[in-house]
DNA sequence: CCGCATCCTGTCGGATACTG
DNA sequence: CAGTATCCGACAGGATGCGG
């Protein structure tokens, strides 16, 4: 597939038996459908290089995200476990999200998605320019 | 980063290097948003079993998907090099999508995620159910 | 069987303004 | 600074019907 072996190592003979059985099924789609949103990666992603940070920090590190959305994000994954919510009862308030051994372990997972898409990326930019040169020939 | 090291395999120097280094964040970044949505997940899931499949075949795989929404995904898949189109001309027409090397290396990324799922759904929801009654009690 | 076009709805998510 | 509340536009996405 990739000439380069290292981005997704061997899969333990264990790990192919619980990564290909059917049961589990309606599990890891819940679970897929709960993360698959338009920031919820993003946010898990945030806390690879640094495992507590302020609301502010977060909101600066994911670009893009309102502190609407961001908040929102939060409360689920502490409501999944995922991250914990600390509130220094200060002034100004100063609260800070650490993630959990739980969501340290998602964020690993999600991190072999990562490797895949530096890796990647190329290969899909060129996919996609052929594929939109094919499809403006068929117009024509 | 994680103490007990068994759910990802040590990763080489060279892929560490890749997995955080700043400067691809931008990339990956678009990978995720790209990916992220409600269905692309679950159709490169669906992939793991069988490589190549019919349209009917997929609809009936990811169960609940609207045959607009499957092939809408599919397309975008397909524009990425991820999935492969085959129609044949036949009547009535029999279309085919192959999951190209490319998309195989997103699944095994995204079977990282799938394990994690399995091993800790319980986890997620233990938490879940504990915020849960947290948040009653506070209610009341 | 496949998938496009149309219509229509709910929800996601941004902008803004206001509390502690 | 962190979070809530409100308003509102945009679009994801389902249902239906047609066409090849």
């Amino acid at each position: 597939m990739n000439p380069d072996n290292n981005a997704v190592p061997e899969l333990t003979p264990d790990a192919e038996a619980v990564c290909c059985s059917a049961e589990n099924e309606a599990l890891v789609r819940e679970i897929l459908e709960r993360v698959a949103d338009r920031w919820t990666l993003l946010v898990i992603d945030a806390f690879e290089d640094e495992r507590t940070m302020r609301f502010s920090r977060l909101q600066d590190r994911v670009s893009g995200i309102s502190q609407k959305m961001l908040t929102k994000t939060l409360r689920q994954l502490e409501r999944d476990g995922l991250v914990h919510r600390t509130v220094h009862p200060t002034v100004p308030p100063r609260v800070e999200y650490t993630i959990t051994p739980l969501g340290l372990g998602l964020a690993e997972a999600l991190c072999g998605v990562w490797k895949w898409a530096a890796a990647n990326i190329d290969a899909v930019h060129a996919a996609r320019r052929e594929f939109d040169q094919k499809n403006r020939r068929e117009a024509a």
